[in-house]
DNA sequence: TTTTAACCGAGACGGTACGTCCAGTCTTTTT
DNA sequence: AAAAAGACTGGACGTACCGTCTCGGTTAAAA
């Protein structure tokens, strides 16, 4: 995750293995406490026991620092099978909702993205260290819905993959939207509204096609 | 829109309305040419021909000026009849597409959100401004689509306002992950492909059901 | 003591003659409670219960203020008659050091003459307002020792004036310097060795010539 | 001459040893142009070439700095011996007038004795840095004095003291309330005047007892 | 009695400086 | 060579007053 590896110095002092861990654990605590803006990477340092030097020696900035502390949260997603295409999506979205509540991630996400629009190695960062890496679950939701049969297998890999895109950005965006844009709560009524209109869409008589979980 | 309103007082010098407008475009102005980070409350004033302390008179900061600033943009977005729901849908996925690449809504947005989330009285501004305004999209949307015959009319009051919601939240949340997160572009086809899984969903054969407009 | 005269305007609603007792009576207040330098304009004209505006059309700044607020207070000093030359003398500066040691003047006089520095119109305030109607003291205090005999008459206009210019700097000098600039304060101890020293000099012998009051 | 003192600190960037000269030198140069009132700190940190908050980790406001910056100048003052204590004295009045007329010390000492006069702490700088470091004058002068037998040997130290203390002020008081706050000139004729009064005293016939020098 | 003109309070205005905080860098000594 | 400590430049922050400028309204002499 540190910016610099350490490659093939011999000599000198060894960076301090604990001091990266310390530095992420210390700057999640910062955020829960003071919120992206009023965090420093001052007091980072303080709360990690760390120099404000090794700080930067490893991060390029605060925004490079909140990425890297942020994005190991998002691993913790999972996608237990619950015997449904239907049921492994609500799961998903209450999941990845009680991980935006958390108030590191509710404010951090958001703040990135918004400095990534100006700084495009940032938004390259957000992208690989997030984004991609959380696919994955759309990816094994499709997987073991053609498994039993709930989605046809799709053959053209492009088409698969446009489409994977796709259904990652209305999930994630409509969980985000609801819960930071609008500021409403996802609950479990929601997130089964939301499931039947992905799964059957809003047109005539979509609704009522498949009744409710 | 200003903060505290001089309202009931009679006396003293009254307020320039002038200022409020100089202001606003100053802080889209210096949106577009700094971002929302480098943006400051001192060179707004500066560019509005205006002094720091007439700002802060009138906003509590740069969030909430921000907030004003950008929400009147949003009131552009328009629902000109296509002639079909998915026509509809598309078109204004595109027009919404379209403001958020604006240099001034994108980083704007985003950065206020994020602020939003340890802020009630700016997520509040926020909801107030800028989404329940735009809800009138929906509505109008499936007005339409309710007198074409191509969704049926809704009865009860609350179910209607719930899934207006959601429809919003899918809608915006998607362009806005899209663009913001996934760093993708908004073009024609996404938005096609987008608009036939809103409609269809996503379960067994839907995406065949209706073929793409 | 007002700055600019109503002179020839004979129409119009004539000034409050109110106003400009309260305004140097909140002057004072305003020293004693803040001294010179955290007084403010606008403290002064709350405390009157005056607007700021009329103020600034009475006065030009807050040192003009200031220097009529205080010169009143000098008017307090008399010079009862004690008999005789010395006790007079000894008399006056321990007057002159109570009133220096009231908290609005000995604040607000060396903030004046610091200010008077470089503001010429300022210093003849001063010295209209202050100076030159507290050498009253010293001529009165000759006349009085002359006519005891104990000190000879001065032909010589222009020698007499000389002279009690420099009688009034030395008293007044050496009170203000002892109070203000070595902190030190003036009792009747001092004033005793000071007005020996002023009347016999340092000179051979001087000091035991005249023994103490 | 700083205020904290990063005494026992070993670690960490000493302070630049360079900038504490710089910086009284740039409050000088800045009193001269604009003067104690004008003077502003960013100011004298743009001439010094050094950020304001260095300014703010060395001295605690302008009051300290200046006192500090003014303090150096009076340690220029000499007592060349001139033969007499009545020539002594007239030689040390007209320096002293010299340096209260050159303009950084003319408005500085008078608004920081302005100023100390609610700041205990600022009282004791003064008080250290400026009037007990020229009492030396003083004790020089007469120390020649009593060598050439023109003054009598005190062997009360107390008292020795405390008459130089009253002669201190009395001498310094008279130049400054002559040249600041009469607003007069100290030339020649002033000095021997004066010299004459401080030798002779006020009595009967004292001003002729010792004829002009 | 009606002008009429200067007064009054309130408070917003453009400015300037304040003293603080933080970013990111640099310079020491210590490990 | 890296680390901890802490001083450094630079710049924005939000506040406080400055002295000025509208306002709506009042007050007394002049017409």
């Amino acid at each position: 995750m540190s910016d610099s590896d350490p490659r093939t110095s011999r000599t000198g002092r060894p960076r301090s293995t604990e001091a990266d861990a310390a530095i992420l654990e210390a700057t999640r605590a910062s955020l829960v406490d003071l919120g992206w803006s009023k965090l420093t990477m001052g007091d980072v340092a303080t709360r990690a026991g760390v120099a404000k030097t090794t700080l930067y020696r490893r991060w390029a900035g605060k925004n490079e620092l909140v990425v890297d502390a942020v994005a190991v949260l998002f691993d913790e997603l999972e996608l237990p099978d619950r015997g449904s295409l239907a049921a492994d999506v609500q799961g998903v979205v209450l999941q990845f909702a009680a991980l935006l509540e958390r108030p590191e991630t509710r404010t951090a996400l958001m703040a990135v993205v918004a400095e990534s629009t100006r700084d495009e190695s940032l938004r390259m960062r957000i992208r690989d260290s997030i984004v991609e890496r959380q696919k994955r679950l759309v990816l094994e939701g499709r997987r073991r819905a053609q498994q039993r049969g709930e989605l046809p297998v799709e053959t053209d890999a492009a088409v698969a993959n446009r489409t994977a895109d796709l259904i990652f950005d209305v999930i994630a965006g409509a969980v985000v939207h609801r819960l930071l844009v609008s500021a409403e709560p996802v609950d479990t009524d929601w997130a089964r509204q939301f499931t039947l209109l992905l799964l059957s869409g809003l047109g005539p008589g979509a609704m009522e096609r498949r009744p409710g979980s």
